[in-house]
DNA sequence: ACACGCAGCCTTTTT
DNA sequence: GGCTGCGTGT
């Protein structure tokens, strides 16, 4: 129990022991709200004898269930972990549904309906009502009345006579109809209909003895009255939460849920924690500046608890790729100023909108700098791989209209899409499901009045059969999941398919099959031990109707519900060295050492189409906020679509600037070691940190203008740096200089020549721009705040991107790379350096508790990379980037990419091969599930023909052309 | 009349 | 990837 404490500052403490049954935890960005959350639940167990398995955590991702069951695991062992009820509203939702869900007249076998399925739904229903109403915005809506409890008969009820309410009314209701015919619930019934089921059934959650609610800003009216009734026999309520970090108005989150608690529970306890453990002191005020600028919100207190560090950067360039390529010679930079004390993994790219992610993966492709991606397309969104789980749902659930929909023509069978709406009306209007009007079909029983050819006739009976034998087989063997999948692949000759289909990047896509395959060896497996664990751990309070879901219900209603795969690769810990590629919502709760956020610009951060102009600003926030020692922010001067942009308007409000650098900053040994400091890491000697810096290309963030205009010449690391010096060239250059190399493939280009040439025309240029810009400034900054503002910004040679400028007068940097002795630093810190968590206004022990480095100790004493023989020698990673973007080597780029990975476990062959007899017992000739676990989308990504993970757009940016 | 492939447009955020 | 429009093929 003094465990559970340990490290704990006063507020947390608090707390996690508080006695109160209704609790609210306000916690800011880095105030160790999961930390307390889970110490919390530790403290139930350990100390107030609650049962594990009777205590439930909301969360609001499933990868924030894996990290607090993760956490909570560190505390209490594996076992207990394991019997807590860790999950989504979602997943809960579900499982109590499963269990007693014929308690509100739901038949056991029910699915759930993603957002694929209710976007089709929706669609067809307006295409058959003649509606005007735009689809996505029909199904959104019909989702937000949802999210308030109102139902489609409520709605119909209270309907005015408006033509467009009316019409919309009906869609609701037909949208309900169908979801009822099709057995299947959606996102927002499996909430309603639990509400539902625990109104009338309570005695369903009799047992539980604690509630926790994760992310509670986040929770919508339904979820707020779920809440209520999981914990309605003891009401003991913990929940977790942040006005400042709402960021899911859009979603229907009510921030006021905050407030209705306090109403409804009039003696709730509120503990603030307001000591950041994340972020330096610079990129905390800077976020602060920004989210100060809502007036509605009422003041708060934020504590930083390191030292000031890097001011962050708002950089201005020209266009996205520009943007893109600065971007990635930011990481490069970084890393080599830093002595690698940085990874690829230490680095974030959030962003807005998942689609402006186009030019940073172009970019970091040609970089060589693997990436992954989260948010966006998901795994399972993956045709591919959608395309078999849709097989297994009309197997599993031939009522499953739209699923089979979707896949009846797929591969082609010459049924076209006229003929599946002509069946579909003709079943709906017999008002049987669109698998038993054909099923009749096949069989010759029914008749079918829609026009059919003869070879659609074959297609459909095909089909079919295909269907018909798998379902057979799926009796024969419920839990053969792989063997099922398999069977399946096999007979719509998928492999085939994918290779006539995409040419390019079969391969890809074929892996996504084979983890899909091995995903559903994990279910088999994963299904048999929780069962025994249901068995033992917990006898259900009601009824003992442990309902037997089949193992592909199971799996497939987990696939509606899941995050994507390389989410459950992190979560199990894997550290892989790339860089991360995010939405800003899916980055929440997350952390890195660095974080870009591109594309700053009006439009995209507030987006054009937000209605909430705070909830953009706080998205901006918690973007932010997830940077623990740098921040850089950047807006392009044309927008991808070549739109003239103008700035955020969130940066552009008096006095931000001058919380911002207008460039990447210059890097001394001293604040090497404040950043190991603030991320407690090893510091690399001066030594390893010369010999990385000298490596670089450009030593400074001084190629592009501070104005966002275009430079004169190319990049100094870019070949053939004499070309046309007047011409701005960028991406026929780039093509243009491989050209080059393949004509003198080892000579070492001049390159001493070009840069530092080019290096010493621009460091003038920026040094005026830079003259123009300060003045500026500074008439700015005593305009707005009395002289406040940095004073006498330095020269860009002199390494004025430090804070340490804005203190002292001077620090001494790495300068033109020169290598200072280690005898020559101060001994103690200066003072920016030093965090202030070592300066006596804190507890000493709070500083224990911060996470302890993520880095094992191998990687703490790993050595520096060496700098190369020659600076123009393509590194392996340069020589795929290459490969890979190389104009000629377009018709087949794979066949050239071979990264240096043993091809993984199970070929085409192996699939073929397997028997289709074999029991779940005897494994396929597959790497054990465990290992596939972790192996999982990185291995296959490695694999692919791009160093990253994206592969859906590949068709598009193919054709695309040069970004 | 329908299937199908291709070119050219656009793309908020997610359980 | 989704959507639309268009030309070609059955």
């Amino acid at each position: 129990m003094d465990g559970i404490l340990t490290g704990l500052n006063t507020a947390q403490r608090t707390a996690v022991t508080s006695e109160a049954s209704v609790l609210q935890v306000l916690a800011p960005p880095g105030s160790g709200k999961t930390k307390t959350l889970t110490a919390r639940v530790a403290y139930f167990i350990a100390h107030r004898q609650l049962k594990p398995w009777n205590i439930i955590v909301c969360t609001f991702t499933v990868k924030a269930a894996r990290e607090m069951q993760e956490r909570i695991r560190g505390f209490v062992g594996d076992e207990v972990a394991k019997k807590l009820k860790i999950g989504t509203f979602h997943g809960i939702a579900l499982r109590y549904l499963r269990q007693y869900g014929k308690h509100v007249g739901l038949g056991d076998n029910f699915g759930v309906a993603d957002t694929t399925d209710s976007k089709d739904i929706v669609k067809r229903i307006i295409v058959q009502t003649q509606s005007e109403l735009d689809p996505a915005a029909a199904r959104n809506r019909i989702s937000a009345q949802k999210s308030k409890g109102v139902s489609a008969e409520q709605f119909a009820s209270i309907v005015s006579k408006n033509v467009e309410q009316r019409d919309f009314s009906q869609v609701f209701s037909l949208y309900q109809a169908q979801l009822k015919a099709c057995n299947l619930l959606d996102y927002d019934d499996l909430l309603l209909v639990c509400v539902e089921l625990l109104r009338s059934h309570p005695e369903c959650v009799a047992n539980v003895e604690a509630l926790l609610v994760d992310e509670f800003q986040d929770t919508n009216g339904v979820q707020y009255e779920l809440m209520n009734l999981l914990a309605q026999r003891r009401n003991v309520i913990t929940i977790v939460g942040d006005p400042d970090q709402s960021i899911y108005g859009w979603r229907s989150a009510e921030i006021k849920n905050l407030g209705r608690m306090k109403e409804q529970w009039s003696d709730t306890l509120t503990v603030n924690l307001e000591e950041n453990y994340r972020s330096s002191g610079a990129i905390l005020h800077a976020a602060q500046k920004i989210i100060e600028q809502d007036e509605s919100r009422p003041p708060k207190k934020l504590q930083a608890t390191h030292g000031i560090g890097q001011r962050p950067v708002l950089r201005k360039l020209p266009q996205a790729r520009h943007e893109a390529d600065w971007l990635t010679s930011e990481v490069k930079r970084m890393r080599a100023l830093t002595g690698n004390m940085l990874e690829l993994s230490d680095f974030a790219v959030l962003l807005r909108s998942a689609a402006l992610s186009r030019p940073i993966e172009t970019s970091l492709g040609a970089a060589g700098m693997p990436y992954r991606m989260i948010g966006g397309m998901k795994f399972y969104d993956r045709v591919e791989v959608k395309m078999l789980l849709d097989y297994l749902r009309v197997i599993d659930q031939p009522s499953h209209n739209e699923a089979l929909a979707r896949v009846i023509n797929v591969p082609s069978r010459k049924v076209g899409d006229k003929t599946v709406e002509g069946l579909q009306r003709e079943a709906s209007n017999k008002g049987l499901s669109l698998w038993t009007l054909i099923l009749g079909f096949a069989q010759g029983r029914t008749k079918v009045t829609t026009n059919l050819n003869a070879p659609a006739q074959r297609g459909i009976e095909q089909f079919v059969n295909v269907v018909l034998t798998l379902q057979k087989k799926l009796a024969a063997e419920p839990s053969g999941l792989y063997e099922l999948f398999a069977q399946l692949q096999k007979m719509i000759g998928l492999q085939d398919y994918l290779k006539t289909k995409y040419p390019d990047d079969h391969e890809t896509r074929w892996s996504n099959v084979e983890e899909l395959m091995a995903l559903a060896i994990d279910a088999q497996v994963q299904a048999s031990t929780e069962l025994d664990r249901e068995q033992e751990a917990h006898a259900p309070a009601y009824g003992e109707e442990a309902v037997e879901e089949s193992a592909l219900t199971a799996f497939l209603a987990n696939a509606a519900l899941a995050a994507s795969i390389d989410e459950k690769a992190v979560a199990d810990g894997e550290k892989v060295h790339q860089v991360t590629i995010s939405t800003i919502h899916a980055a929440k709760g997350l952390e890195w050492p660095v974080v870009f956020i591109p594309a700053c610009y009006e439009g995209s951060i507030p987006h054009s189409r937000a209605e909430d102009n705070d909830e953009e600003r706080r998205l901006l926030y918690v973007g932010m906020t997830r940077a623990q020692a740098m921040l850089y922010l950047s807006c392009p001067g044309k927008s991808t679509r070549q739109e003239d942009t103008t700035m955020s308007s969130f940066l552009e409000q008096p006095g931000v600037s001058s919380f911002f650098e207008e460039h990447g900053p210059s890097i001394s040994h001293a604040e090497v070691q404040s950043l190991a400091v603030t991320l407690r890491r090893k510091c690399p000697d001066v030594a390893a940190t010369a010999t990385t810096t000298a490596a670089l290309d450009l030593q400074e963030d001084n190629y592009w203008p501070l104005t966002g205009e275009m430079p004169f010449t190319e990049a100094p690391w870019q070949e053939g740096a004499h070309q046309n010096p007047a011409v701005p060239v960028f991406g026929n250059a780039r093509s243009a200089s491989w050209a080059n190399d393949a004509t003198h493939p080892s000579e070492p280009i001049a390159s001493g020549f070009g840069f530092t040439s080019v290096r010493d025309r621009f460091q003038n240029l920026m040094e005026e721009q830079e003259e123009k810009q300060s003045l500026k400034l500074d008439r700015l900054a005593s305009k707005h705040q009395g002289g406040q503002g940095p004073k006498g910004k330095k020269r860009q040679i002199e390494g004025q991107g430090s804070i340490a400028t804005f203190f002292e007068k001077k620090a001494k940097t790495v300068e033109d790379a020169q290598p200072v002795p280690e005898s020559e630093l101060p001994v103690s810190l200066p003072p920016h350096a030093r965090p202030l968590r070592d300066i006596s206004n804190l507890n000493p022990k709070s500083m224990q508790w911060n996470k302890p480095p993520d880095k094992p100790a191998s990687l703490l004493a790993h050595k520096p990379r060496t700098a190369p023989l020659h600076k123009r020698q393509p590194t392996t990673c340069e020589a795929v980037s290459r490969a890979t973007h190389g104009s000629e080597s377009r018709t087949s780029p794979t066949a050239e990419v071979s990264i240096d990975r043993p091809r993984a476990y199970h070929t085409d062959a192996d699939l073929r091969l397997a028997p289709a007899s074999t029991t779940s017992a005897a494994l396929p000739p597959f790497k054990p599930p465990a290992s596939l676990h972790t192996t999982s989308m990185q291995a296959v990504a490695a694999r692919g023909p791009t160093l990253g993970m994206r592969r859906s757009m590949q068709g598009w940016s193919a054709r695309g052309g040069k970004r």
